[in-house]
DNA sequence: CCGCTCTTGCAAATGAGTATCGATAGAGTT
DNA sequence: AACTCTATCGATACTCATTTGCAAGAGCGG
């Protein structure tokens, strides 16, 4: 008990709010998003969700997450791969770092980078909207750790 | 002599070291490429080449800037607008600052910034392979830098 | 000029994501 | 619990960027 279910309660009064229905579907989609900490996709998301509930569709994954996104309660990245990955935005703002090797994605953020942005915008007689950034990389040799055996 | 036909040339020799052909396309499409200083998709590279050439297809327009990416003759972009640009890749490293109303594209670079990426990679255990920063961002009213409080 | 095979144009195929539509099921009311 | 209203669902058709299969065509070394 956690967050997850403080998540699934603040959005179900959120959507009340907005006239909306929280359905058996959309509450197992958020369930899965909030005990998911990597960026699934759309396909991803449907696959866990469908283990739960074979009658649910993909479709109905693909509209959630519009809905989830324009509520604010999710966040989409597309990442070089093409397709849409998701996470919830219940947390502070972040960059991503993305394994070119193993897809994985290690979260990180840097306010100094953020700073740097902005004064680059202003003086290219901008203000920023939002910004992408996105490092791919590939994992170093730990150096202060000894591998067994190398 | 422009850049443009020495570009070409140095690509047709590339071409050749891999056994591949200098086709009258590949050459319209690299002479397109280097003329342009915006950010085109395959369609409007298509179009400037239909122009020249009204036997060329769109496809032939896609495996090219396929082959001109894998050869490292151009950059790929794959800004939020959802679609591939393209841009020559012979030209200094730089990111993009997208205008969110026109699209239009300004290119910016900042070693600060780059050189904070690697220091975070390398904190992270990473070393970057290539990266993405994109700024998207809305033109300010005020062209005078007179700052009211800071 | 020959011929080998890389390339092309066309059309059909993919694949992610969206729109349509009849059927279903939330949720407030009684 | 029954009733109603309509948001939402599942299935399926569709869009749009990009890719691919294939037969005809064109580089280029000889």
């Amino acid at each position: 008990m956690n967050g997850i279910a403080k998540r699934v309660a603040a959005f179900e009064s959120q959507l009340r709010k907005a006239g909306l229905r929280m359905t058996q579907q959309r509450r197992l989609i958020l369930r899965i998003l909030a005990e998911s900490d990597d960026h699934p996709d759309a396909k991803g998301i449907f696959s866990r969700a469908f283990a739960c509930d074979p009658t649910l569709s993909l479709s109905t994954v693909y509209r959630t997450m519009k809905l989830l996104e324009t509520q604010g309660a999710i966040e989409r990245h597309a990442f070089q791969d093409g397709v849409s990955r998701y996470e919830h935005a219940d947390q502070d703002h972040h960059d991503h770092l993305i394994d070119v090797e193993t897809g994985a994605v290690v979260e990180f953020s840097s306010p100094e980078i953020e700073a740097l942005q902005a004064k680059i915008a202003s003086e290219l007689g901008y203000e920023i909207v939002r910004h992408r950034l996105e490092l791919y990389g590939r994992k170093l040799p730990a150096p202060s750790r000894r591998k067994a055996r190398a």
